[in-house]
DNA sequence: ATACATACC
DNA sequence: TACTGGTATGTAT
């Protein structure tokens, strides 16, 4: 295990940067601790109740830590005056807004500090040392972890900047960067001044004037993302060439590989050319694992090594001169992180049998997952603060977070978190677990409190997510309004409906605008409360944004609405009122307004009728041979909905009748030849509008039928109403 | 189920 | 002159 242990270090780079973050100083013994008595590192586990670690925040820097952006753990800002520029970082926030709500944030987690204090001094050193169990698990853990580094992944250097020097040359020696208001990404002259991607325009403005003592000025060029978006489409598709099953392309700058398959191949058939290679490679060749692990581990580890560099010479050819570093490990995570060491244009190969070294020697910020805050917890509250002390400390991790965030921690430190994505179970995991959770859309602007303008911007917002959503063929459920007042306190609501899935832009306006409504409603009582005297403070937002989460796929939404369509009319209307399962998930819930039963048997009673007997496939009326018209389908209402709309009905019935069916759009339908008939109400429809034929049936189900329906049921007139009012009305 | 927090580029 | 983004996911209750 010892005797090729070996880190190959950038040996293709052209220049081995110097490092002076202290991450690179030798490590610990590699010897697996897991593995032998933990003894000598219990010890270390528990914090002493009366040790004092905390560190008054006397110096800027501790003070602008969790303030702001101040990492110094970028590439290409290592030996700068940190702390000069994070002096003039709080000098120039001032007392924004945006500083205020910055320092609020931090209180809070100063807050959680506290308590997080106060369980460790309450806690016995007992209940802080790592168990047996936990042990054992992470023996399990390591003992799975894949024998070959065939994980890369590729990171562009300074990606939308690179893209712009390709055309602006002369911006390379000068202090630059890419976006306006919001720096996305500087250069690497613009990094020694601190000027760094995620800062406001005017700091890194004000940073770059006072550092150069008024000698340079901070050139800002608006970003252009048709342009980045091409050169990651030309990266992708040279990456692709290297794992055509599992590349993943994470960002617009950022592909994840794994070059197992690649390798193989590469290995068994020395003298062929890449072009050959990336043909085999459509098939996918067999006993990868096997194959890699019959190899002498040197002989991978070189190989790994001249294919990644292979692959970067040619991503830098294909995109006219961007270029790229890529990091090479056993797991995904540590080849990202590896990927930034030798950043830019550089590549680690971090060696299976080092990885434990390389990881214990690492600040836990560089851990993917450690941020700001957890790392500000660890070391504030555990004294931690490299993966080392991560691992040394695990008993105490463990007893002092949420099991799901100790474990994360406590693999990271020995380096196998994420190792799903690790070659052997790379396919599974990221099929299975793949799947999007959620998907959003938010803008800022300045603050607004204009009722109907913002409503406006939310509509937009809500086409939008609509678009995204109908690109990636995703249904939601869960809708989630996020309002950013000016004072930059972030307000959410969220609402998601039993059984009812969304994506059509008009009812994500509708829930959204209610959703914003209720925000209002509750923020100018809590302020009213506040302020007794007048309670007119303003309603001012500076960003709006809709998120659906809960997704399904578009399609499988639409198989499950015919099918609860069907069973909502072929459901037997003489049977008893438990229904089937599912059946009674749709229908217990407004029992109270509504005898629902009663109302489905009348209901399928005037289905039946309309089709004389004879049962028609309700996937056959609501969908038609046109490929087309995929999104039609989900305009239909599910029973709940159409239930929703009766209670609705009910509610407001003398007022709020609705008759949405249009003379215009009757002759319309009627000008046509090929017809089908509402299963309702039996008028006729155009077989390709199938919009208009689901815009039909919704409204029938509120009008008309619905009406007689209830009618029928409560045995008495309904008033109908002479105003005509168009089903998106009705909703708003 | 939902409000809020954290992280990433 | 102005004056801090957008998307995804996890945690806490």
């Amino acid at each position: 295990m010892s005797n090729d242990r070996k880190r190959i270090i950038n040996p293709y780079a052209k220049e081995e940067r110097k490092r002076s973050d202290g991450n690179e100083k030798e490590s610990p013994s590699s010897t697996d601790p897991v593995m032998k008595s933990n003894k000598e590192t219990r010890d270390a586990g528990h914090v002493g109740n009366d040790q004092e670690i905390i560190h008054p925040e006397n110096n800027i820097s501790a003070q602008a830590s969790a303030l702001i952006i101040s990492a110094s753990d970028k590439a290409g800002m290592e030996g700068i005056d940190r702390k000069r520029i994070d002096a003039i970082i709080l000098r120039e926030s001032g007392n924004s807004q945006y500083i205020q709500s910055a320092r609020r944030r931090d209180e809070k987690v100063n807050g959680r500090i506290l308590q997080l204090r106060q369980r460790l001094k309450e806690a016995s050193p007992r209940e802080c040392e790592a168990t047996e169990e936990l042990d054992e698990s992470l023996r399990g853990y390591q003992q799975r972890q894949a024998i070959r580094a065939t994980c890369v992944v590729v990171d562009m250097d300074m990606f939308y900047m690179a893209c712009e020097l390709l055309s602006r040359p002369n911006l390379k020696n000068k202090p630059a960067c890419v976006g306006k208001e919001m720096i996305l990404t500087s250069n690497y002259v613009a990094r020694r001044y601190g000027v760094r991607s995620a800062m406001a325009g005017f700091i890194g403005r004000k940073l770059v004037k006072e550092l150069s003592g008024d000698k340079l000025k901070l050139i800002q060029v608006p970003s252009n993302f048709d342009l980045y978006k091409e050169k990651s489409r030309i990266v992708n598709e040279v990456i692709r060439e290297y794992d055509p099953h599992h590349m993943k392309s994470y960002s617009l700058d950022e592909v994840y590989l794994d070059i197992g398959p690649y390798l193989v191949l590469f290995l068994q058939h020395k003298d062929y050319t890449h072009e050959q290679i990336r043909e085999a490679l459509i098939i996918y060749p067999a006993e990868v694992m096997r194959f890699l692990q019959q190899q002498s581990s040197m002989v991978c580890l070189k190989a790994a090594d001249q294919v990644v560099f292979r692959l970067r010479q040619h991503v830098q050819k294909a995109t006219g001169g961007l270029t790229c570093s890529a990091g090479i490990a056993r797991t995904h995570t540590i080849a990202k992180i590896a990927s930034d060491k030798n950043k830019p244009n550089g590549q680690l190969l971090v060696d299976p049998v080092s990885t434990l070294a390389f990881v214990r020697a690492l600040s836990i910020r560089k851990f993917p997952g450690i941020g700001r805050v957890t790392e500000k917890l660890l070391q504030q509250v555990c004294d931690i603060h490299t993966g080392l002390d991560l691992y040394q400390k695990r008993g105490l991790v463990h007893f002092l977070f949420q099991p799901a965030t100790a474990e994360f921690l406590v693999k990271a430190s020995i380096g196998c978190s994420g190792e799903g994505s690790s070659f052997a179970s790379f396919g599974a995991e990221t099929e299975g677990s793949e799947h999007q959770k959620g998907i959003s859309r938010e803008r800022s602007f300045s603050p607004e409190s204009d009722w109907a303008l913002l409503n406006s911007r939310l509509e937009d917002i809500a086409r939008m997510l609509a678009t995204d959503m109908k690109r990636k063929s995703v249904v939601g459920h869960t809708i989630t309004l996020k309002a950013k007042l000016a004072s930059f306190d972030v307000l959410t609501r969220a609402q998601s409906k039993k059984g009812i899935y969304i994506q059509n832009p008009d009812e994500l306006t509708t829930i959204a605008s209610e959703l914003f409504a209720a925000i209002r409603a509750q923020h100018k009582n809590n302020h009213n409360k506040k302020c007794s005297k007048d309670g007119s403070s303003s309603f001012s937002i500076r960003l709006l944004g809709i998120r659906c989460s809960n997704l399904i796929e578009e399609s499988s939404y639409q198989a499950k609405q015919k099918g609860m369509i069907k069973r909502f009319f072929t459901v037997t209307p003489l049977g008893d009122n438990k229904g089937s399962e599912n059946e009674q998930n749709y229908m217990t819930k407004e029992n109270d307004e509504v005898n629902c039963t009663a109302t489905r048997k009348l209901m399928f009673n005037r289905y039946a009728k309309n089709q004389n007997g004879k049962e028609v496939n309700s996937a056959d009326i609501f969908s038609t041979n046109s490929s087309s018209t995929k999104s039609a389908v989900i305009n239909v209402d599910s029973p709940i909905n159409i239930k929703k709309k009766i209670k609705t009905d009910l509610n407001t019935q003398t007022e709020h009748t609705v008759d949405t069916y249009d003379v215009q759009q009757q002759q319309d339908e009627e000008a046509n030849e090929e017809h089908v008939s509402c299963p309702l109400c039996n008028r006729s429809f155009l077989t390709q509008n199938n919009a208009k034929l689901n815009a039909h049936i919704d409204a029938c189900l509120n009008g008309d039928t619905v009406r007689q329906v209830i009618r029928e049921q409560n045995c008495k007139e309904v008033p109908k109403s002479r105003k005509r009012q168009r089903l998106t009305d009705f909703w708003s």
